[in-house]
DNA sequence: CGATTGCAGATTGTCTACAATCTGCAATCG
DNA sequence: CGATTGCAGATTGTAGACAATCTGCAATCG
């Protein structure tokens, strides 16, 4: 065995760029919510936190920017942005369009083995239910989506859709995590699997795309609840 | 009349960054042809070209990877990206969704004054059809689909779009401009605004969609061609 | 007392300089 | 003669420095 499977650590120093790496880890402080939602983000200290100077954070800064993670004022640095429930609407406005796409593909692109994964992650989903670990459900759930975009075999989709996911985190992390019944999520995940297991691509690219419209629900329920409190 | 309706040059100038700035004119250098595709592109060269520093240049190019318009190779620079047929495929694979999305939805919103605007730009194609002006009616169709995500009212939506029509121009510019028959395309573009005007959704979605699914059959007529030349 | 003005500190925007790396070509060696 | 090695020039990657701008607070004025 000449070559490792996995790609060496110092390949990944070699391709990936500093600015890259950068990006990649602001990201995920602002996707677990260690920069909050419209917080402003300090160049100085980020830069100091990963041992750079100012040049890489800004450019990875900029990166996010266009991914729309983060925004930015002229003379007042960027800040995290914020995501109404209005624009969190248009997400999945285009979310339903693409999951109904993704449905259709992976009743048609994908394998045995493929499937098989997806099962087990359902069935992850079903213990997490059963203890009511929403943390780990919402986990469960983020990967189950990205194994289905991934499995429908369009790369630049797969692009899309992260980039439309990444926004509705964002929304998410406003504290409200759940319009209720992840139970019935559930299910409805399971309908996608058998459809897509029958290979019945009009069918599953139907279920997946009203899963998007219950989750849509979901998410004004949790909304309506968070202001009520 | 105290302030003007198009904002003042001091505006401009204080709300958009220079690195903002450069981006957009890079952008056109590319989607001009200006910096071919596949090309390696030079920072102290674009720097100064632009009169700035090389910094304002990599942040935008940054911003412009992000947009996957270039990519960006470690300690060998950044390049123009190129677009096989296999990847317009991918990304005609989203814009068929998004273009069904687009109808149904400017059905619904758009109101007469642009419904009178589509019909007028539809009518303009017609005459560079007439003269046969190709490289006229190409930007007209521009023009026109981007009128009709506007008229949909979803920005988000309009952001994705747009992103996905800058590559597939990054792939028209490969030379092969048009799979024939541009007359036909202004013909589907009646038929949709026809079902806009009846505000008849489901038939703006599906003929947009229709559209979207002949425009690829195009491109690859042309890719066909270009290939057998 | 409220509004305005004028600092001081902090932060961003940009530039210049330098180290690391790549590229092409010529010289060298087998 | 083909392959390898070793520069010289060019280009990228990063750091550090400085100017421009913002922010908050205190002093001043009406």
């Amino acid at each position: 065995m000449a070559t490792a499977a996995v790609p060496t650590v110092l390949q990944l120093l070699q391709s990936n760029s500093l600015p890259g790496l950068v990006q990649v880890e602001i990201e995920q402080l602002i996707l677990r919510g260690e920069l909050a939602s419209g917080q402003h983000v300090n160049e100085s200290e980020l830069a100091s936190r990963f041992g750079t100077s100012r040049g890489p954070i800004r450019e990875a800064l900029r990166a996010l920017e266009e991914s729309r993670l983060v925004r930015s004022e002229k003379n007042r640095g960027v800040f995290v942005r914020e995501i109404s429930v209005a624009e969190a609407d248009e997400i999945y406005d285009i979310r339903e369009a693409l999951d109904q796409l993704i449905g259709q593909r992976v009743a048609e692109c994908a394998t045995t083995e493929q499937l098989r994964g997806l099962k087990a992650v359902v069935a992850e989903m079903d213990d997490a239910v059963r203890v009511q670990d929403v943390k780990g459900y919402h986990a469960l759930n983020l990967k189950f989506h990205d194994m289905l975009v991934d499995f429908a075999g369009n790369s630049r989709l797969t692009e899309s859709y992260r980039l439309l996911t990444k926004g509705l985190l964002l929304f998410r992390l406003r504290g409200l995590q759940d319009g209720g019944g992840f139970a019935v999520s559930n299910t409805e995940h399971k309908a996608v699997i058998a459809a897509v297991a029958a290979r019945d691509s009009s069918r599953a690219g139907r279920l997946l795309r009203q899963h998007a419209v219950e989750s849509r629900a979901r998410m004004h329920r949790a909304a309506a609840a968070a202001v009520a409190e």
